[in-house]
DNA sequence: GTGAAAGCGCTAACAG
DNA sequence: CTGTTAGCGCTTTCAC
């Protein structure tokens, strides 16, 4: 193993020296620094993390913590890590993998111990146990998600509020009275993970603004589960005509299941999705949709970090606005007969 | 910040004493033991990482190279790597993860540092450029794939040729005797990814031994995709009454376009798809499918890896043997008009 | 069964 | 612009 001091000797100047090229602290001359360099390569130096880490007490990695169930949005969880990972290298760091089933402790453990100069925590719940933890310790962190108090915290999340009210106001504009929510699994708002809430919250209010009728009813994945639901729905408000569906395994069952009643997509009945884009694409009928935006998420919760990291950054909240994207899933209500 | 030293100095011994307590590495009376603890409970101690991974050249850390793209078995990926990280957990490591994007400079970057002890490499090519590398380090890897040279490496993955070959088996004792397969994106056999590939090759042998016809297809997920393929399938061979899908993406788009143009789900037509338990029991008609054991393969990898790392093991070729679950999607071939 | 002490490889004052 | 030096907190011989 190739250590600092050999590449100094190699190089003919002192340790700090070489350190100092690597990290740009101090001014270099030109051909110092080249013969440093020169060193490095030749000899194939990569400084030793550990030391690194307990000089300067910088370890340079990020923690993530993901959710271990995969009941929900896992292309989203997915993406929002890849985002995670290769925005942080581009700062020079690296991520930890930590799955919620530690819970509290992983967060005392990696705080404790070094192991990450900070901490990226999604699937919050509006009570969450790890914000006492976070709010408590001096290393930074970002939520993605909002818990119900963000005292003290930097989160940052799709605004589910204004997505419910975007999805209804796009169906009332086409003339929809009533409208039915398909949401996620009940577990999801058993567990009161904030954004199935406010998604639903951000919906009932405008559409009582606008004089909508909301139906909402929970739904497990799969299609067994949306045929259950589906037909509980159409009979207990046979007038409904636009479908808001909040729960990427519930889409595709949907557009079957209405197939094959014969009702048309979008001429009989309106459907709008929140998921992400591939989602909508994909589908069989593409589907107007509000994205979910995972990528910059994860790519926002790295640069907050990294700026606290680097010093100076006041807690925050960043809310993103929705963005809808019409597409051939959503048309103007029928007209009564 | 509690060191080790605060610790001793609490407990009334040396620092020594300390770490042999939390090591375990040679004997302490309980009384001393029973003393350390308490202090280490009170004060609130962890050991630093850092100064750890210095001292004894061990990061505790596995790091886990994953795809970057995102075009294919998200989900499945998504699972090996909440299996790797749990099961590390388990066995005292923390998980790093790393995308495909840095290529080799990553392996370069991580051993050569000791940011981790060993490694495990998804998504791994028939010929991929970081072999030499995991070959040429003193780390331990594991590669969950199949690579064309497996001299000097130990993988772990399914038995994708045994798996192709059972669907045949499967549509073959049914009566079936002219399949279509519907496969991943044009990309994934561009990229010469083993597994891809090798289903195929499994596929065709037996089928050829039985006598069946096989029609192959690439297909980029979604309806649209789906249906074009579907109609030149026909088109080309109108008795096809059996299809293996291999692409999470094109399984339902097929079951609604089936279904679509009447074809019964499996009086007509048989599908066998290899994919997650989930999409196969989620799916509009519950289907006969060869799993992908995606938990288990992260489990194996994590164990293998804590064997090397403890010392002896030798490299060695994990294929785990498919299995094949009967449900709703398959039954007789329709017996000629 | 326990202590004392020598590093592990690097960073960051301090000194010139 | 460069060198000298004192640790960072822990593990692990060696000694008792």
């Amino acid at each position: 193993m190739v250590t600092l001091a050999e590449v100094a000797q190699h190089a003919g100047v002192s340790a700090s020296t070489v350190s100092y090229v690597l990290s740009g602290k101090r001014s270099i001359s030109a051909s110092t620094r080249e013969r440093v360099e020169q060193s490095i390569r030749e000899l194939g130096y990569h400084p030793n993390a550990g030391a690194r880490a307990l000089a300067s007490s910088r370890s340079n990695i990020i923690a993530l913590m993901i959710p271990l169930r995969t009941d929900m949005y896992v292309p989203v969880m997915m993406e929002i890590a890849i985002a995670v990972a290769t925005t942080a290298r581009t700062h020079g760091y690296d991520v930890l993998l930590l799955t919620g089933e530690e819970g509290p402790d992983a967060v005392r453990r990696v705080t404790g111990s070094g192991l990450a100069d900070a901490m990226i925590v999604m699937d919050v719940e509006l009570e969450d146990e790890r914000l006492p933890l976070l709010r408590g310790t001096d290393r930074p962190s970002v939520l993605i998600g909002l818990p119900a108090d963000t005292t003290g915290l930097t989160c940052v999340d799709l605004d589910w509020s204004a997505t419910g009210a975007l999805c209804v106001e796009h169906l009332a504009t086409l003339g929809h009275r009533d409208i039915a929510v398909i949401g996620e699994a009940p577990a999801v708002y058993e567990r009161h993970t904030g954004f199935a809430e406010r998604t639903l919250d951000g919906l009932r209010s405008r559409a009582r603004e606008l004089g909508l009728k909301v139906l909402h009813r929970a739904c497990e994945g799969g299609f067994d589960a949306m045929a259950a639901i589906l037909a509980r729905i159409l009979d207990e408000r046979p007038g409904t005509t636009g479908f808001v569906v909040q729960n990427e395994s519930a889409v595709e069952p949907l557009l079957a299941l209405l197939r094959q009643q014969g009702r048309a997509v979008p001429e009989d009945i309106s459907v709008v999705a929140i998921c992400p884009e591939q989602v909508a694409v994909q589908a069989s009928v593409r589907l107007t949709s509000v994205a979910v935006p995972a990528q910059e998420m994860g790519r926002r919760a790295i640069e907050h970090l990294v700026t606290k990291l680097d010093g100076h950054a006041r807690d925050e909240v960043v809310l993103l606005a929705p963005e809808l994207t019409v597409r051939a899933s959503s048309g103007p209500a029928p007209s009564a007969p």
